[in-house]
DNA sequence: CATTGATCATGG
DNA sequence: CCATGATCAATG
């Protein structure tokens, strides 16, 4: 990418104004204004409509452990939708600590700063859609609701509870209602360290918090309804 | 057809 | 390896 990238917003209205001026496009329109050629599709370029995006609203890009918007403390998230308005996929949220976990609560967990502010983007996400062709939606800006926070506490308390314990490897993707734990790596070659069950560290799949679709088709229903 | 485990690219 | 950005694709 050889153009410049579109200076950072600096407010939260100014973030949500650009943002609104990108629904109706198409991924190829946005890509032409970019300077960039769309992939014939995701396989090999799985965060290339995420990067697009960045571009157009000015994010802080990099690979920082910082939000996309740092100075506003706003994460962006796009999120691929079928024709009737629902989520395609989970969404990834953080990578899981597996160790080091003495103190670590809700209240003061990577997740849950990470969720405190969020500018979902919807993005038509069929693969019968060209990927040039896919029309971006109409963005929300969201922060999770008191009963929406309780139920992502509860599912990260439950999955904390059992890494602590040494029972990491006996997660599935089932557990949690809204959140999931799954891995989150190149290939399941790649290990890290965690508890095991007698509190020997163990090598094991670094993994990650996900949304389940559910979850975040209720927050963008929300939005629809008002 | 939703779910779940596996995977792809890039930068530090 | 870990962080960023996620989707792929086999399976129940």
């Amino acid at each position: 990418m050889t153009m410049l990238k579109n200076p950072p917003p600096s407010s939260e209205s100014e973030l949500l104004e650009r943002a609104q001026g990108l629904a109706g496009y198409t991924l190829g329109e946005l890509a032409k204004q970019a300077g960039q050629t769309p992939p014939p599709d995701l396989r090999r370029d799985k965060g290339w409509v995420g990067q697009l995006l960045e571009w157009h609203l000015g994010a802080t890009a990099g690979s920082q452990p910082v939000p996309d918007f740092a100075e506003l403390g706003i994460e962006l998230k796009t999120i691929p939708i079928s024709h009737q308005g629902k989520p395609l996929e989970t969404t990834f949220v953080c990578v899981a600590p597996l160790t080091g976990l003495h103190g670590v609560r809700w209240e003061n967990s990577h997740i849950r700063y990470k969720l405190a502010r969020v500018l979902w983007i919807p993005v038509e996400g069929e693969r019968e859609i060209p990927l040039a062709e896919r029309h971006v939606g109409s963005p929300l800006l969201w922060s999770p609701s008191a009963d929406e926070e309780a139920r992502l506490r509860r599912d990260w308390e439950e999955l904390m509870d059992l890494i602590v314990l040494g029972k990491v490897e006996q997660i599935t993707a089932r557990h949690g209602e809204v959140l999931q734990l799954r891995p989150k790596a190149a290939n399941s070659k790649v290990l890290t360290e965690a508890y095991g069950a007698d509190g020997q560290p163990i090598k094991t799949l670094p993994r990650g918090f996900y949304l389940k679709t559910q979850f975040t088709a209720e927050l963008l229903a929300r939005h629809f309804m008002l």
